[in-house]
DNA sequence: TAACGTAGCGAAATCGATTTCGATACCACC
DNA sequence: GGTGGTATCGAAATCGATTTCGCTACGTTA
């Protein structure tokens, strides 16, 4: 039994009202009250019932984070990625609520937006591009502002913030034709629509500006992003009758998994073979050698979508915001010059 | 404007009451026109108002996480337990609310409680004891449900979950003194309290066991938890007249740290000197060579913190619950039999 | 001096649900 | 037939804020 707006005005000998518009610097009282007013709520500790601004207001100064990472790709990615946000949400009052289990359920996303406790919804969860399309219109039809992460949708309608891939796979692959390889490997993980077919974008252009000629024997789909499902991949580059002097995996997991197979089989890296991966990830720095990768600014991610998703609550019916940021080469160990042959 | 209870009362042509007596499974309400309801329900997508809900019922069925991590240690930690708690709460249909701009602020803490917008507080956050019980005691006199996480906290009136650090390091002691090691170097950080002072009992309870003398010039204290203002902890362990064979570093970043410093000084690990770290994040198992170390179970604390705090929100008034989980040790490349002399 | 404008405040409606309490109808039983 | 009990429903109060609108008192202007 906290106290009542009601209760500060009875001690104060006004009404709520005034103490409402008081608080809420209106400029129908009077400097002197709205100073009696602010003195007797700092010296009481009164805070107004977010339950009933919520009702009055029709707003909650809240938004949602919808989660649905498959566990092996968890970690990195949100620890900086929640974090993140919420603080961004913080710096203009509002705050972030966490959803995990609602993975496909459009049913239940509806039932979010119908039950008006988010203002806005940031959909941090990789579905298939129609699905995510889908959900969209869903939520647009329920009037709910909201912004997809971290992955650039192909569609006009959508919001999204993402990281540039086409530029990042260039950026590596420039890195390894710079070093002299011209035979590089590249894996493919199609289940990840947009963001497999821009990395591909950009490591074709990369051969492409080279003068490079695109050899489709290089270039390999894993069918599951889980680390240990895809030894595969790595099997099936160096089993080529020419096999690739570097190879680009798809993800940092993946790359030191394909370290340790090559260390099993003698293969000296980056002498014998350059390996890269793709996100840079915490551990992608203390492997022996250390991975040559790409890196995210995730909390930046993080901090622009929640600046999107305000942008689109506060000035109603706008335009999809679309937002692709640069991502970072960072070169390391486990990628070096061409052995001469 | 979604849909509201009296639409969907003037729809069936009965009252809101009705409506809201068969949502809520009453008993005074007929099996028919339940049944009725709940197909419209089902039919128009009705959602209740969470905020009418919240003021009504005077509970938000939201639970707030406070989170105030130093950066260095946010990341394996954090995103094992955000997820893990929010899956958590939604098994009981409670949310997750985050808040991580609260450090040290006892002022917003007291606000949170007073807004009425979460049933329970988790505190995500290692404070010093004293600032712990006082923060606890304010949340107490607010009545509002609360527990403390990752760390024991020495007070009988404060509820936590904690991971049993006595027994984790007294693990890894053992582990070394049975590879033949006796003279073990043992790492302190006596910022983080009983966490500390855990280990330390651990450390000690082993040697006595064992039969080993306890020798304080094996043990040093580091000044901060940041793994990059700690080489110096390293170089007095090597500068000893009689320098410890095996080192147990607080943190894994700070053996990952110890083991790039012992290369660059050519000593091998573990032929040389045994290394281990201590909470077995994602990057201590791709080091060369691996790390020794101790893995919490993070995600099964925040399940336990969740369900403590229910437990402490459903039946009030009752008293704290202490709860102490088992550490796991992780034994890896870094440790190794004693090199005979 | 009369008419008007404005500053400051409060009463009451409102947001959308839940809950209490009373009303009705119907049945059973004496 | 009258009384009591039960099943079912609805009217109205309530949660605690915000907002609208009207009222008063006072100062200004013609």
């Amino acid at each position: 039994m906290p106290l009542t707006i009601e209760d500060l005005a009875t001690k104060l000998g006004v009404s709520p009202s005034t103490v409402s518009k008081a608080l809420n610097n209106r400029d129908d009282v009077s400097l002197k009250t709205k100073e009696r007013v602010r003195r007797t709520v700092q010296e009481l500790g009164y805070q107004p019932s977010a339950a009933a601004r919520s009702l009055r207001r029709q707003r909650s100064d809240k938004i949602g984070l919808v989660v649905n990472y498959p566990i092996h790709r968890v970690s990195d990615f949100l620890a900086e990625l929640i974090p993140g946000m919420a603080t961004a949400a913080e710096q203009s009052e509002y705050h972030l609520i966490l959803y995990t289990s609602m993975a496909g359920k459009a049913e239940r996303i509806k039932g979010l937006c119908r039950s008006r406790e988010v203002d806005g919804i940031i959909i941090a969860w990789p579905p298939g591009s129609r699905e995510t399309v889908a959900l969209s219109r869903l939520m647009s039809r329920e009037e709910m502002p909201h912004v997809f992460l971290p992955r650039r949708v192909a569609h006009d309608g959508v919001s999204f913030v993402a990281a540039d891939h086409v530029q990042g796979a260039k950026a590596l692959t420039q890195h390894l034709i710079a070093l002299g390889h011209r035979r590089i490997g590249f894996e493919r993980l199609p289940e990840v629509y947009e963001t497999d077919s821009d990395r591909h974008a950009g490591y074709a252009c990369a051969l492409r500006e080279a003068g490079i000629p695109y050899d489709p024997s290089l270039v390999i789909s894993a069918t599951s992003a889980d680390p240990q499902y895809h030894t595969r991949s790595f099997r099936t580059f160096l089993s080529q009758p020419r096999p690739p002097s570097a190879i680009l995996f798809f993800t940092d997991p993946m790359a030191i998994n394909a370290l340790s197979l090559a260390k099993a089989q003698n293969i000296r890296i980056p002498q014998d073979l350059s390996i890269a991966g793709y996100d840079g990830i915490l551990a992608s720095g203390v492997t022996e050698p250390a991975l040559t990768t790409v890196e995210q600014a995730v909390s930046d991610m993080g901090r622009l979508a929640v600046e999107s998703l305000l942008q689109l609550i506060e000035e109603q019916s706008r335009s999809p915001i679309q937002r692709t940021l640069e991502v970072k080469l960072v070169v390391r160990g486990s990628t070096g010059p061409i052995a001469n042959r």
